[in-house]
DNA sequence: GTTCCGCATGAATCGATAG
DNA sequence: ACTATCGATTCATGCGGAA
């Protein structure tokens, strides 16, 4: 079996016209912020932001799966002193269009952008807005379980004759929590704060996120062989997540230049390679 | 010189009717969730929240000085799958009041509730809405400065050092010196992701947040004999930390057993003495 | 005096059961 | 149908007693 890898160059609802309804199982993206990236987005004022967004939310709810999720990775910027409104009555519109607003992650940005204002600390975090068609969405929990807190390691590890045989003889009594549940169990379920480093490497492009977090969100919400899309996908961080993982991608992006280094980057990059570089050209539209 | 604390029993807007306009330097408060606590407190149904609010933060708004700030500690629940919207209803309709949505604090809980859900992880976080009254607020940065080893972890138990430091310095050399310059480049402020334990198990009173909390924002945002409020007092942990702090505090709860806990440990416990137990005693209003 | 370990306890959430 | 209550699930933390 093989992975597609699918380019579109243009603008977001443009490529979104052109994919079937009920076919995406994860979308993970990042879009311009208002205001932000003037020089490469044009920038889009925070109080037109809400309508802007708008009718793409409108295309990826009709071609995202019932089963499917979409992580939207933003954060309001500050005009005037405040923090803008534009994500709240954005969340507020989206679900009168029918989206469920399942959840909201945090993103806490380890090494978050330096800097000194009177008023002001340095933003440390990003919202993960995960929004669902359906409450019957999926989700694979185990497969970002993490090492469990020092505890364990400072005590279950030391378990020893002592409390197997108080074990056991707890159950022969009839009573006492199971602690076979937690022998040989260092793993829990994480929470819904994400703690993560910024992509701190000076390259051109807008660095939106780390690979990291596009990686944790395609192994909780899909298996391999499923699609991901990324309407704004910018350097495609998004998409070679997706194709590491064995993972369809989707990718959308209106600046040739940007569009050119991924197509660019998956012809000639040796990521996982399940057919042969021929077979990703003709993968590859446009 | 001394600092008071004025306690009221009563609902928030009964207490504050009671009190001047422009007198508040800090509001730190945890109100009642919806549909939580509904043992103690009514229980708030969530889609009657934001009206129920409403006159209370109009209060606020009135007893604030320009210069101060008003901290909001809320997190809303999941109802049928979803998130609830009535904190960004709430935070949409108190920006028409007139407040300004200066900033957004995250919370991250390392020690939140456990269990398991299909769809859910664990909730690790809450909001720290900051609103203020005019731009021109006042902040003392440098006051929550933290070691620049654990600036990305803005580990608050390491300000007791930093507390220590200063004290020490203070001790040496008179008052009022700047702190950085003592400090130096040893320090770093912190960041708007703040990282706290929840308060569990067997301390006399168990409290919405811990100390540290209040503790944080009243050295962030006052100076020595400035005036912290809480209008949702509870077992009176955002006073604890004012008094600690050499700050006047005012206190409004609506549940008697509260009330008279609250009263009778200003009273009786070994706080900061800055007057007599008989002073204290006065300054506690009936 | 330390260090180690048992234990209770959370602003939780879901699904099933009951009124 | 729609709401109220209850059990099951889960894990970091600090306290207190024990080694």
């Amino acid at each position: 079996m093989q992975v597609d890898v699918e380019l579109y160059l243009g603008d977001a609802r443009y490529g979104l016209n052109k994919i079937a309804g009920d076919t995406i199982d994860l979308i993970v993206t990042s879009p311009p912020y208002a205001d932000q990236r003037k020089n490469t987005y044009g920038g889009i004022a925070p109080d037109k932001y809400v309508e802007w967004f708008l009718p793409i939310s409108q295309e990826l709810l009709r071609v995202l799966k019932p089963t499917g999720t979409f992580i939207l990775n933003i954060k309001e910027r500050v005009v005037k002193g405040e923090r803008s409104t534009y994500v709240m009555e954005l969340i507020l519109e989206m679900r009168k269009q029918g989206w469920l607003w399942t959840e909201e992650f945090i993103w806490h940005k380890k090494n978050c952008y330096p800097g000194k204002w009177p008023n002001r600390f340095r933003d440390a975090w990003e919202r993960l807005l995960q929004f669902n068609k359906t409450k019957q969405f999926t989700m694979y929990q185990e497969a970002v379980m993490v090492p469990m807190g020092d505890w364990s390691k400072t005590r279950l590890k030391t378990l020893s004759d002592t409390d197997k045989i108080r074990d056991t003889s707890k159950v022969g009594s009839g009573f006492g929590k199971n602690i076979s549940n937690w022998i040989g169990r260092d793993m829990a379920y994480p929470t819904n704060v994400l703690h993560l480093a910024t992509e701190c490497g000076n390259k051109n492009h807008s660095a939106a996120f780390p690979e990291e977090l596009p990686t944790w969100f395609i192994k909780l919400f899909t298996k391999e062989y499923d699609t991901v899309m990324d309407p704004f996908m910018g350097s495609g961080t998004t998409l070679y997540a997706a194709n590491k993982l064995k993972r369809n991608a989707v990718g959308i992006e209106i600046i040739p230049d940007y569009y050119n280094a991924v197509k660019e980057a998956f012809k000639t990059t040796d990521l996982y390679l399940f057919e042969k570089e021929s077979e990703y050209d003709t993968a590859i539209n446009q």
